[in-house]
DNA sequence: GCCATCATGTAATTAGTTACATGATTAG
DNA sequence: CTAATCATGTAACTAATTACATGATGGC
């Protein structure tokens, strides 16, 4: 369960209430991730029973930061290094990236454009991200998120220009 | 739920079996989605009650293999052109890599080793696939998993060759 | 004859989403 | 004063995993 150690990986890096948890969750790990406010607050309060997370200040709103204890952060040590990663992924925009060439050079080419304006919004996406993310407490300037993320989208976008290329050319008259 | 369109698209390329749709979500979509037998076999039956998918032969071992009907055909096309993409992904992987930069240098080493190690596995799956895959009945040379799944691949090497180099210099002894 | 693989199913449990529900604080 | 945002929770449902279960076929 990848959720538990994502809530605790987060709070290793900064203490934060349940509802900065699930922006982040839209942010720092938009694309690893993803969890709703009615799954974070169940997971914290498992969390704080098995003494891997305590709250550390109850503010305005009846709000509770919570931040990682030390078996906390040796647990999240032990599952970084010790155990082995789980390597399936869901995505279902590669679902349609890998099924978009059963359609007709037309439909096709729309579709490859839907999914160029995707990238692009998302790359400046990222490159917000790359302002508003939090100065983390780290030495490194550690953001596989934006840094990783913007290349990742570069090589899709060439990918699917090329795509676009071949679609246009199949359906362009005078052949 | 994109598990009923990943079914449906799999048997619009090629007819075939549950166990042989099971084979397929490890092959061809490996990096998009991830589906067991127990999860196939009641899908199927979904979709066959729903007369999106139709029985087009029985074979030795009480086999049924499965093709789309044409309002398969017609609700798989709809669903690519015409419904909005979820694009909320999950990858433990990402997670990790994420995290990782809260691990002191000597484990976050071993783990950038491991995680490398990964890559080269996964790349090489990439190219066997690119043998072993059916050829598709369709007219492009449409492989997204390999061809893009390579370059992706690539960049994320590269990447990980780069943390690679910071960590090691921050270990280096002699500073 | 026996082992690997093909082949299909169900049951129990856990994970995740959607919907329901409530209330405090702050900026305009 | 009122709308947006902060903030937390539970209930009902759907999706997914793990475990249980069985049997046929083909190659050696």
């Amino acid at each position: 369960m990848s959720l538990r150690h994502a809530v605790l990986g987060l709070l290793a890096r900064r203490p934060m209430t349940g509802y900065e948890l699930a922006r982040q969750f839209d942010l720092s790990l938009a694309n690893a991730w993803h969890a709703r406010h009615s799954q974070i607050y169940p997971e914290l309060a498992k969390l704080e029973d098995l003494g891997l997370v305590e709250v550390v200040e109850q503010g305005a709103r009846r709000s509770r930061t919570f931040d990682v204890t030390e078996a906390g952060r040796e647990e999240l040590r032990r599952w970084l290094t010790e155990t082995e990663p789980v390597r399936t992924q869901r995505s279902e925009t590669g679902v349609r990236w890998f099924l978009m060439f059963l359609l007709d050079p037309a439909d096709r080419r729309a579709v490859l454009e839907r999914e160029m304006a995707f990238l692009d919004a998302q790359a400046e996406g990222l490159r917000a991200i790359d302002e508003r993310i939090d100065a983390a407490p780290q030495p490194q300037p550690f953001r596989p998120t934006v840094d990783l993320g913007l290349r990742v989208n570069a090589v899709m976008r060439d990918w699917l220009a090329e795509q676009l290329d071949d679609a246009s050319s199949t359906e362009a008259p005078g052949r």
